[in-house]
DNA sequence: TGTTAGCACTTGGGCATGTTGAGTGCTAAA
DNA sequence: TTTAGCACTCAACATGCCCAAGTGCTAACA
């Protein structure tokens, strides 16, 4: 059997696959593709891909699907990634134009994102290394209870409500605010646990002990609030892709309100800058995506975005989609 | 047929079918209920129950299971609601009590009620007509671009981009903003509506553009941004309590995913003071919730929590903790 | 008048059986 | 190495059958 053969063989049996949902056998593709073989030369073919653990039978006489080996072989070696339709690019053009609101921005960009690969979209927030700090705020909202705000020059803000250790003053919190914004304004948000200590340290020392709680509130502001938040839409379409086999779609909708397992889940996908990362089926670190996909990749510097959907997934497709939101959105959002 | 026992029938009914999702026919439940009558009776006074309507029978030779009207009846006069084992009492007290930010208790609070009632669970941000204007801060993002922050006392924080006309500078936003929070520091957010147009007039002329803008951006933050959105956990509980026989769960998905449609559904639902309130199936607005009914009430001054599910629920039960859970809230938000 | 026992009737679900068609693997020839 | 041919396998579907659960109705009963 011819090498090249072989994978078009593999490309074909996944496209169909994807396409009818249905184990495809060795008659209905020489029909549909024009290999320029019978379907007897298929069957060789297929035997020794099956051999290889790219592609598998349901039951004795069925058609072969494609494992998660083959899915794998399919994306790294044989799809090229489509572009994408001219409506699909005036789609995130006219979405994702609106200047607004970092957040509002994110909102859009997961629905848009579900709406062109009808999976579920997932977006982390910015990475902000290189945002600068804007403006601190301190707000009393109890004797001992601080509302901690921090505003970066990007857009974002953060806050947090912290427990003083003892009674506090409105005139304590003013003079502390003027001491942090004096000499924090400006500093890179990632700079702040270097530079907050010796700002504790040019308090009066009978405010450094609570100096020293809203330094610590605004250095947890600085490093987690924002990046490890994640925002998704779509999983309407989870239930909708699985109408007539049963993929447990429990397990998938607990890992999506797992912000942690998601997280993990990202980030632990490698961030291979050329292009979108995908981790199939039970490659993933979590075992209730057993039977799911994850398309990824990362924007701006270095959160990401991507989508998760079931491992029989229109792979070329997706992936361009998630590239190009991810490069709309580093744009929008600065590198 | 004496009246009483048609309603203890039809509690029987409901409450057999809830527990084991299966049509109940009238010698089961005689087993089961020790009403002191036979089984040829029970069937009389089914007959006439299914003649109103209050249940129904799948097919000829099946048990009956209750209509949406059946539950409605249920609920309206048959059920009492269940006080909360101790486990779960506590459980309320102990997720709750951590006194951090709004949106923390908030969070927290959806995954409780859904950990509860093994529903989806859903709350409304609380209404803020007493908040106070705590604070106003004006960022400059790009010449064009402001940021625009409002803080209340409450703790929570509003924040929102705005296109400026023309460019504009720091320092007339610092002007800006201290002539803003001179005049509304301390004003009821209810109130912005009313206040802020004298204080646009009393910025000077060339300002007085820009400060519209701004009026108006802190004007949306007070009515509509925080009020409007909803939180929600537990869409796993969906797949799970529908595993055996398939209710679309898409449309249902679908409808979560809505916040407008969610926000409509919660507000439309009367906002009885004395206890929950129940929409059940086909009552629901939204046709993709014809299977599901809804139970939420009202916390602190006017927001809604509640839960989502399978018109086939333990309507006692989750009534009860939804019920101890926006007492909770109202009791640490503050009325 | 309400309740009960008895009985004929309906019907979905389970089961055993038969049939079909898609698909495979193998062998022998080209 | 490819191909045609063929025997074989097996899920899916259909058919027929029986059973159990459940109903509605009627007639007797308290």
């Amino acid at each position: 059997m011819s090498e090249p053969r072989k994978l078009e063989v593999l490309r074909a049996i996944v496209e169909d696959y994807v396409h009818s949902r249905e184990p495809v056998g060795s008659k209905a593709l020489v029909e549909r593709h024009h290999l320029g073989v019978s379907s007897a030369t298929i069957r060789n073919d297929m035997a020794v891909l099956e051999e290889e653990g790219l592609i598998a039978a349901p039951h004795t006489s069925a058609g072969r699907i494609p494992t998660d080996k083959g899915y794998r072989l399919f994306v790294d070696r044989i799809s090229q990634v489509k572009p994408l339709s001219a409506a699909e690019r005036r789609a995130i053009h006219s979405l994702l134009e609106g200047p607004d609101d970092v957040d509002d921005i994110l909102e859009r960009t997961v629905r848009l994102l579900s709406q062109l690969t009808n999976q579920v979209a997932v977006v982390q927030y910015p990475h902000s290394n290189r945002a600068l700090v804007r403006h601190v705020e301190f707000v009393l909202l109890a004797p001992k209870q601080v509302l901690v705000v921090l505003i970066a020059d990007t857009g974002s803000v953060g806050q947090k409500v912290i427990e003083a250790g003892s009674d506090t003053s409105n005139e304590a919190l003013m003079l502390l605010r003027s001491r942090f914004l004096g000499n924090i304004a400006g500093t890179q948000l990632a700079l702040l646990p270097q530079v907050l200590p010796s700002v504790v340290a040019l308090c009066p020392p009978e405010l450094r002990s609570l100096a020293q709680t809203l330094a610590h509130g605004l250095q947890s502001l600085s490093d987690t609030s924002r990046e490890e938040r994640i925002l998704m839409a779509g999983t309407a379409n989870l239930a909708r892709s699985n109408v007539d086999f049963p993929l447990s779609i429990g397990p998938v909708l607990e890992a999506l309100e797992e912000q942690v397992v998601m997280l993990r889940l990202l980030s632990d996908m490698g961030d291979d800058p050329r292009g979108v990362t995908v981790s199939i089926g039970r490659e993933n670190p979590y075992d209730g995506l057993a039977e799911a996909s994850v398309v990824a990749t990362g924007y701006g510097s270095g959160a990401k975005v991507g989508i998760l959907g079931p491992t029989r997934m229109d792979y070329p497709t997706t992936m361009a989609a998630v590239r190009a939101v991810a490069r709309y959105l580093s744009r929008i959002l600065g590198g």
